[in-house]
DNA sequence: TAATTAACTTTGCAATACAAAGTACTTTTA
DNA sequence: TAAAAGTACTTTGTATTGCAAAGTTAATTA
């Protein structure tokens, strides 16, 4: 049982950071506004989320221009979705355990 | 998206919580003293959740006298069951579309 | 009578989450 | 060309949460 729950991620505890961190895990990358639309969120709230994955290392941020506009992206690194899926692993022994 | 990360439970956000609950869904009823032991957590600590756990009428609180010593055990209500359970659906529901 | 046990409650603090407002820079529109 | 709008933040302020530690109550055993 604790060895279960400490095998989950704290990062992922919250919707939001579990909700950026799956979309990143099925799309290659996202902007801003993909992301903020998706999640429905202020975006001062979703710019601390992504700011505390990256400060994990769980996402890569690139900022360019598309056309005129700036544009920020985000992907998962490697390390993030190593962490992610190691903690959806945790969740499904968890969950299995639980019945 | 945004459905799945709707129907997961806050109540069960915690990791104390869910370890809880999950205790209660695999035994019929554990005392204070079991739950203390198997999360490792102080008292104070765990009697907080526990009361967040009844507020929200997911458990059910018995205290009595076992020989000469208090015992308060706790169970799950039917409503924490269901509760627990729709939880553990939205996320495997939100595993499985992550991959 | 003092110490111990069980199960809390209270206190106090640190971390987190969030909305809303503010900022910097650029582009579009009037 | 001045004003408005868009992008992606940062800052501010507040409310909530989580937790350890200390205090509490009531009974019990030494």
């Amino acid at each position: 049982m604790k060895d279960h729950l400490e095998a989950l991620n704290k990062a992922f505890e919250s919707r939001v950071r579990l909700g950026i961190m799956s979309l990143l895990m099925v799309n290659a990358d996202m902007d801003f506004g993909m992301l903020k639309e998706q999640l429905n969120i202020t975006d001062g709230n979703l710019a601390s989320h992504l700011n505390a994955l990256d400060k994990l290392g769980y996402i890569l941020i690139t900022k360019q221009f598309i056309g005129k506009k700036p544009n920020t992206s985000y992907a998962a690194t490697d390390h993030g979705r190593k962490a992610f899926s190691d903690h959806l692993d945790a969740l499904e022994r968890f969950i299995s355990r639980s019945v």
